[in-house]
DNA sequence: GCACTTCATGTTTTT
DNA sequence: CATGAAGTGC
């Protein structure tokens, strides 16, 4: 778990103490005025206005414990809309704890899709769908349309599946069925988008699916041609909330509008400087235009922030506030200034990870500018002792209204109001995180951490669900669930082999479509027919008969149907869980098999996964519950306890929050992004500014922003400016750190590094114009000018050489070493300061030689 | 139908 | 550079 998520649980955990000692409303106990406007002003349309740490969820969940407490609403009578799945968990944690117990019901709190899921289940016979449509993912669509595309004899090459399914998605967020794509943008994907878009809604009405706009679509469309049926759930969702309605899109505030028009009870909160989601056709305007949509709104402002220090909130005002257009919004703390935002340029990317490392590790222990770090800073003390008590350092109990804490010295504080906590230590690793602005930058930390063996998570990147394997496994279960899922059907047929080639596929397709049947059936009469012969029949058979059997063990008591036999016998396995059910399809279809003689190295891991998937389907009744889940549900987070430091995309990182941030990266081109700036002009600074906003904002205590002066870009070495961003930071709130590796190193640099290093540096001559680009950027000039740089610490080469010479001497061919990650190895070739060593476990891994150490000396790892 | 090659391609991604 | 998709040869 991390950070964020445990403090939560804390302050649900203590707020459902109060509730229980009949204090009349606890939920709007230490709300600053703001937020108790917000939470009190029931009727009519309400725009909370929330910069980022300014408690906006508390505001939210203590809105609707108040419609809940004083009975203006009933728990299924409140629409409360979120994003993501993660934040309507939390929503219902908080109210829990408020209410101070479960919350029963509240049935329409989720997110846009999981209630138009529930919506159109009810109603999918309006829109000419059964109720139990499956719902496409993008592979499924991506599919789809390439299949549609090869139909209409496009170019598959020029006009890819996956740009029509951008193209439609972007239609489908402005609510844009066929027919009313605007003439402007007919000419897209060669003039044939709206046709293909047309067939495209055909197939899926066909297949009884729909994709995830549809969702919304298709609600829309029945509220819309249904008055009767719109005005039932207008009265009944009396009260409407929504969430970072900043990312709201236009289905999705028409999907509102047509809800709240009737009363306007509608209160959404939002950020219009934390919208960082247009490219995915959120609208800003929505939340700007929002006293316009509802007349009379109530506009409250939350700007008293509880997490950042001064000067970190300072800095990401300054920067933010170069946007136009902004509804505006002053953020101030209470908060000590805390420390100034730190930053720091590099040589190059190489180094500004290994900085980053050795920051990390020095934060961690407390050493080096950490070492005499006593922070002082004002925070509740329910963050304090959740802090410190992660660590195991403390414990804490109550006594009334009086936390008892023991500190290294105890403390008795009373429970309200933020107090002065020094804290005498670094931080943990799950404490810090490393936001960047696109994923393959991780690459770079990874690499480092790996060889310095420092315990990393990084979120986002391909998705536990997503993953073939997964979707693979997935798609057996839904075809036995429903044989007529003809998308799953094309996914499996071959895999694991089955000799069922293209030409096969074909003939199948072929028959389906003749008889205006599922692939299934086609597939049966094409074997009956005798269309096709030798190994691909008898194979093809073999799959269609475990289908059905494995259809028959799901439908637990048997019918008589089973012909022969040992399907009788199989009757007896009918109290058989789904559980089970479903490792009898991955063995019996060969899958797991197919992994398991796989020699690739990823083999491992996917059987791996498999297990993971297995054991997600104990928390479901059946094998239907489960794929209902994990259509919408796409978060995967497992967690073993061990701290790590985060590694994810700022994008990604909004709504978190962590006591030490390192934003990287910051370079023109590559944050703000060149091809947002190219596709989207000012708009898309402006968003890339946004996004600069939100990374600075996620600090609460120290924020380091750095940059390289070079680059490998695709390979090719490039010197990089610093980011305009940079200039735009507020200098009295800034701290320049001098750049280690363009210190004190005069022309030499490329000489005076290890060979390995010298050759990855490229030309003295390249150095010198990177060298030039870097202190020519007038934000660096006026940052020089003005702060003065101070000296940080040795330069890194020069501390790395010294350990590397005796590393490298130490260690030779055939030598038994260890390493703090990988364990126990044999070193089995040394180019320099590089070793390859076979590890016992980890396998072979190339490792900087000062990492490892003699398997006899284990004991004193030199770091 | 499969293994090996060449070749283009290269943000962000809540559901 | 490094990854994935499409193309080529067996």
């Amino acid at each position: 778990m991390s950070s964020f998520d445990e403090s939560d649980a804390f302050e649900a955990a203590s707020l459902s103490v109060r509730a229980m000692a009949a204090r009349p409303a606890p939920y709007l106990d230490g709300l600053n005025p703001a937020q108790r406007e917000a939470v009190e002003t029931l009727n009519g349309p309400v725009l909370m206005l929330a910069g980022a740490g300014t408690g906006k969820t508390r505001a939210l969940t203590a809105r609707i414990a108040h419609l809940l407490a004083t009975g203006q609403a009933r728990p299924n009578e409140i629409l409360a809309v979120t994003f993501t799945n993660k934040a309507a968990r939390e929503m219902r944690n908080r109210i829990g704890g408020f209410m101070g117990h479960a919350v029963e019901g509240m049935p329409w709190l989720g997110t846009f899709h999981a209630i138009c899921v529930k919506l159109l289940r009810r109603h999918a016979e309006l829109v000419d769908l059964k109720s139990n449509f499956t719902i496409l993912d993008t592979d499924d669509q991506t599919r789809l349309m390439k299949q549609l595309i090869i139909a209409a004899n496009i170019d598959e090459k020029r006009w890819p599946a996956r740009m029509l399914a951008g193209i439609i998605d972007t239609w489908k967020n402005r609510a844009w069925t066929p027919e009313k794509v605007p003439e402007r943008e007919k000419d897209a994907f060669d003039g044939k988008g709206v046709m293909l878009y047309a067939e495209y809604q055909d197939r899926l009405r066909t297949l009884n699916a729909v994709d995830f706009g549809d969702l919304l679509l298709h609600v829309i469309r029945i509220f819309q041609e249904n008055a009767d049926l719109l005005e039932q759930y207008q009265r009944w969702f009396r009260y409407i909330l929504v969430d970072e309605y900043q990312d709201t899109n236009v289905a999705q505030y028409l999907w509102l509008r047509l809800l709240a028009q009737s009363h306007s009870n509608i209160c959404v909160v939002g950020d219009d400087d934390q919208s960082i989601y247009g490219w995915r056709g959120a609208e800003v305007g929505n939340i700007l235009r929002f006293e316009k949509d509802f007349p009379g709104a109530k506009v409250i402002r939350l700007e008293q922030n509880y997490r950042s220090t001064g000067h970190i909130l300072a800095a990401a005002s300054g920067v933010i506030s170069a946007n136009k257009g902004r509804l505006g919004k002053t953020l101030w703390t209470e908060d000590d200034d805390g420390e100034k935002v730190r930053l720091i340029g590099h040589w190059d990317g190489e180094e500004e990870a290994r900085w980053i490392g050795e920051e990390i590790e020095d934060a961690q222990a407390g050493r080096g500018r950490f070492r005499d770090r006593v922070n002082v800073r004002s925070i509740s003390l329910q963050q304090e002792t959740d802090r410190l008590s992660k660590g195991g350092a403390v414990s804490k109990h109550r006594e009334g209204d009086i936390h008892k804490v023991n500190l290294a010295r105890s403390q008795t504080l009373s429970e309200e109001g933020k107090h002065n906590f020094p804290i005498p230590h670094g931080f943990e690793l799950d404490e810090i995180a490393i936001l960047v602005r696109a994923s393959h930058q991780m690459r770079a930390f990874e690499d480092r951490f790996l060889t310095i063996g420092l315990p990393y998570r990084v979120i986002g990147g391909p998705r536990f669900y997503e993953r073939m394997e997964i979707r693979d496994a997935m798609a057996y279960f839904r075809l036995v669930v429903s044989p007529e899922d003809d998308l799953a059907f094309e996914r499996i047929v071959n895999v694991p082999k089955r000799g069922l080639g293209e030409k096969a596929q074909a003939t199948i397709q072929q028959t389906a479509r003749q008889h205006g049947v599922s692939l299934t059936e086609g597939a049966q009469i094409l074997i009956d027919e005798g269309g096709i012969g030798g190994k691909g029949a008898k194979e093809l058979q073999k799959l269609l008969d475990q289908l059905q059997r494995w259809a028959r063990m799901a439908h637990g008591p048997l019918r008589q149907v089973g012909p022969s036999d040992d399907l009788i016998e199989e009757d007896g396995a009918r109290g058989m869980s789904h559980v089970e059910l479903a490792e009898i399809i991955l063995d019996e279809s060969g899958y797991t098999a197919h992994w398991q003689n796989d020699k690739t190295p990823e083999a491992p891991g996917r059987l791996e996964n498999l297990k993971e998937l297995v054991k997600a389907l104990e928390e479901f009744e059946n094998l239907q519950g489960f794929l209902e889940h994990v259509s919408l549900i796409m978060d995967n987070e497992t967690e073993d306890g061990v701290p790590k430091v985060t590694l994810m995309t700022l994008h990604a990182a909004k709504g978190l929050e962590f006591p030490a941030v390192f934003l990287p990266g910051w370079e023109d081109g590559l944050f703000p992004s060149q091809r947002a700036m190219d596709g989207e002009g000012l708009k898309g600074l402006e968003e890339e500014r946004r996004l600069a906003y939100v990374g600075i904002t996620r600090a609460e205590e120290v924020c380091t922003i750095s940059f390289a002066g070079n680059r490998r870009v695709y390979g090719q070495w490039q010197s990089q400016m610093p980011s305009r961003f940079i200039d735009e930071l507020p200098a009295e709130h800034v701290e320049v750190l001098t750049p280690p590796g363009l210190y004190g190193h005069g022309g030499g640099m490329s000489a005076a590094a290890s060979p390995v290093d010298g050759m990855m540096r490229g030309s003295d001559l390249h150095d010198r114009a990177a060298r030039a680009d870097v202190y020519n950027s007038p934000g660096w000039k006026r940052l020089q000018a003005n702060q003065g740089a101070r000296h940080l610490r040795q330069p890194q080469e020069a501390r790395n050489m010294v350990i590397d010479a005796e590393a490298v001497a130490l260690h030779d061919i055939g030598a038994r070493v260890f390493h703090q990650k990988f364990g126990y190895g044999e070193v089995v070739e040394v180019e320099g300061d590089k070793l390859s060593v076979e590890f016992e476990k980890a396998g072979t891994k190339k490792v900087v030689a000062r990492y490892v150490v003699a398997a006899d000396a284990a004991g004193d790892v030199p770091f």
